[in-house]
DNA sequence: CATGAATGAGACTTCATTCAT
DNA sequence: GATGAATGAAGTCTCATTCAT
């Protein structure tokens, strides 16, 4: 892997682990036991590292959010579908936790990611908005257009903010892929009310699923 | 005004403004034209003034979402008290909002203040909680105990959260009061599927009510 | 107990518990419970509550190390007034150890102090010498004039250092009264060599005597 | 010469001059010309470069207390012996005049130090006595095993406390390396009561040797 | 590409001392 | 005599960044 790469998911790494303020750029240096010198030959500073984090992360987004094509939705009951959404928003989530857990004073200091960042989320609303609509489509929730798009912004704010909500909630110890499972059973509730009959099934189906996994972790 | 509570409320309009991270107590000591021996004087360090700040919220906490006793709500519509516990919710995140900006690093600093916080959230939650049952027996909603809890943690996440969610999509020059009016009509969007027709017309009245003030102040 | 001695007495408690450098005004005041103000109304700066120390002290030393007039020496066999002194060196030593711990720096930020000390070492130094003067004309040591000046000296070296060469030895739970019988049986031991016969029985007898007091506090 | 060795050498010089306590870190990179940054990338702190000074110390101390192997005794006449090994005290004190001036406080300052420092005082008792029993086994003083163990410490401890003790007594200007002549005089002095014939010969022929030098330097 | 010593502004904090009451 | 809030210079240390090799 390249040095650049290796620093990119080294500064990651650590900050996760500890918080973006408390990890100097000598701290990735020496994680990766290379020299500063050497890091600052790649970026040029620590805010262009957190700008390639934040690419590989916008890139991530992009491919995972993009609405299936009808043909492969047809190859899917819903139920995956919906699984594989949940699965990819809190995969995401964890990954780059550290970067949502400071997330006004990041994009408050650079002012380039903070469009990027923007654009991104609006690509990702307008995606999560089709997925919604496929499932209206597939007839697994009823409402209204306005509804829909309220719920939508619902859920993707659960999803921006479960973990840090839960973060501030839970003692260090207990901060674990646990939390993302319950994170992914609220937002179930979330849809539950706007579920038909046979999306309240699913919903059922997927909450006894996630319901084993946490019993599972403990 | 003592000194004490000066520096606790210019410490509180600077983070505000600017971000913990970003406020030196060198820059509040300026800001209040003291000398920084005289901040030291009244506070150990920087900590014991978030821990400061952190003390006022929880009180105003306390007060405002205390259940209201049978009697006053007798004499108060519905609608009134909820309008009155929205307002309270989202002029404290308002206020305070520099503290949820950055939850995970205040509260990973400081191990105390993690406890403070922890305890003061228990409380808000059984009051929450509380709060909504009165709902329901004023039969202004109607669901199940389980999905009363499911409700009401929902809408204590998009509380907390808004501000910061907001702050992330929007240029620092639409972070206003506004955004705060928006939240509110989230807010009424998570309750009204479990609204009763009496609830609903309640709501409605609500939502008409918060989307003159947003259009008033464009 | 007039406000001014408290300062002076705590100070000095302080002092010897923390070193000098350790204990600012502000922790003296809060130890005698007054204000800083206070404090400096007595004294102008923290130097002068040090002189106030070193003149109680020097007090002491002069009443301790004056010869004994002829008819009181009469009355007591001089293994007791030999005693009497080193008790009191010691003693002396014990109660004002932190100014011996740190005395080229406290002598070199004041030169009136350093001007008083000397004066005091001299006139200890007189005294000192007509002791010892006093203990050949009784036939306990024999030397000449000039190896009397030698043994003065190393004694005076001896008690002066004592405690700080042992603490530096030692860990800071062995730093005890019982340091102060070794530092005793130390000078017994450099006057040994010197001691007629009959000064030499004396001298085991209070060699004896200090070592059941050490073997005791054990 | 290294940056590293430079600092340590720097703040040995200006600890000496003007003692630990009034000398910061500030002060040690100005006399250097560096940075307080460069300063601050060779040592953690102030303790470290204390350290640093205090191994050089202790790495001198073990090479020049080594009892003698005997082949080169024999081609060396013991007055030469002895006039090294009170040379090599002496300049040891003299370099390191900072350490010995503050002891009590340098070392409660930092519980590793202690522990070397100790260590180091160990190994050097040990050799003190190997020296000496040499010098007894050269027929240059007679006395018990107890006696000698005494006059060791006593020797030990005049080395040790040489120049605080006179420092106090002396003004500033005094304090030169004739100080150091007068406290080799001072320890041929306790050494004298127990020389045999043969060693008081050549005590006085050192005692002659060191006098010349203070009046030389005068 | 890579090293690692060096920079310097500035953060947090301390403490002897002052002064209005 | 006494209070206690206030001062401000200065000390220790950090860290993003640079640059000669």
């Amino acid at each position: 892997m390249k040095t650049k790469d290796r620093i990119i998911l080294g500064a990651l790494t650590l900050f996760n682990q500890n918080g973006e303020r408390n990890i100097t750029t000598n701290h990735i240096a020496a994680h990766l036991e290379i020299s500063p010198g050497n890091l600052y030959y790649h970026f040029g500073n620590k805010e262009e590292i957190i700008n390639g984090i934040f690419d590989n992360y916008a890139q991530e987004l992009k491919i995972r959010f993009k609405p299936m094509a009808e043909e492969d939705q047809s190859n899917m009951p819903s139920v995956q579908i919906m699984l594989s959404y949940l699965d990819s928003i809190f995969e995401l989530m964890w990954n780059y936790r550290f970067f949502y857990a400071n997330l006004p004073d990041i994009l408050s200091r650079d002012e380039k990611l903070k469009q990027k960042y923007t654009q991104a989320q609006l690509a990702l609303h307008d995606n999560l908005i089709a997925i919604m609509n496929n499932f209206r489509d597939s007839g697994l929730i009823a409402l209204e257009d306005d509804e829909l798009q309220a719920l939508t912004k619902t859920l993707h704010l659960v999803a921006s903010c479960w973990i840090n909500y839960q973060t501030a909630q839970l003692s260090d110890k207990e901060i674990t892929e646990n939390i993302i499972y319950q994170g992914m059973l609220q937002m179930l509730n979330v849809v539950r009310p706007m579920a038909t009959e046979q999306g309240r099934e699913q919903i059922l189906a997927l909450e006894a699923h996630y319901r084993s996994r946490v019993a599972a972790s403990c």
